[in-house]
DNA sequence: CCTACATTTGCATCGTTGTTGCATTTAAAA
DNA sequence: TTTTAAATGCAACAACGATGCAAATGTAGG
């Protein structure tokens, strides 16, 4: 998928500065951070742009945010749209991934998980979703 | 347990700063943000000396850190320091606990979870710990 | 293809969160 | 009580993110 095609599905228009968020996204088979957004983009856009950009694509679940801890915002595509990435070519039909953060080269990634169950909790309780959180570290650290 | 109690079983100052958040905390039930913390504290504290008090308490293993949000960030007593609350009156011995997050009222609270399964992840990543949070309607917010 | 209109962008500005350096004050050990 | 290491308050700074507004741009309709 391309990111022309993602915008036209989802009704947005195709500005150039969602383009390039959307490009570099596909690139990567990770999540990335807005600054590793910005420098493997072509054009320059102000900050403000690049916020609301990724607020448009957040709000059309083109997008999720990742927020590892204070100081450590990424984005990852809807699975969806991904198209690439040993760990997503088997397609299978995950509602629920994790979020595996690797605390030696500091990526984010989105695993897709098999069989996870919904956390029990206390009576009362109504759930509406959950976020699991993994830390770690990666394969290509554990080779090292 | 009293916050002098705490603060003299970590070796920690007892500063006036310290034991008020301590106090504050104690007395709540649920996970509170700097400001709802700052409101119910008698003293006047510098926002430095409030942040560098979370950081010792954290690094301390006293309170951890909860963020839910880029803007909402909020602190828990570590379960070992909680006595009261109908949640953990049953003094059950969890290494696990989930963050629920109440979409109504936007509190947060510590759920000790019973059985909760380590994720099965792909060959290759290697778990330090992983976090819990989950999204939804609290008891109290559900009986209105 | 051109026009009109709604949307998006860039800029200036503001607010919040969190950090650092430094002089002063305070807690606690001697 | 004195000493000293730690904590505090203040000023300044940096990063993140939001808003209002004028200018630029994408797209639908003719």
């Amino acid at each position: 998928m391309k990111p022309i095609d993602i915008l036209n599905e989802t009704h947005l228009k195709r500005t150039s500065c969602r383009e390039g968020i959307l490009k570099v996204m596909l690139e990567s088979n990770e999540a990335l951070s807005e600054n590793e957004i910005r420098e493997r983009l072509e054009g320059n856009y102000d900050r403000t742009t690049f916020y609301r950009s990724f607020k448009t694509l957040e709000e059309n679940h083109i997008v999720h945010k990742i927020i590892i801890d204070a100081s450590l915002t990424k984005y990852a595509l809807e699975e969806q749209y991904l198209e690439i990435g040993p760990l997503h070519s088997e397609k299978e039909t995950t509602s629920m991934h994790a979020h595996f953060h690797c605390q030696q080269c500091n990526t984010v990634k989105c695993i897709p998980l098999k069989d996870c169950p919904t956390p029990v909790l206390p009576e009362g309780y109504l759930i509406d979703h959950f976020e699991l959180i993994v830390k770690g570290t990666c394969q290509l650290c554990n080779l090292n």
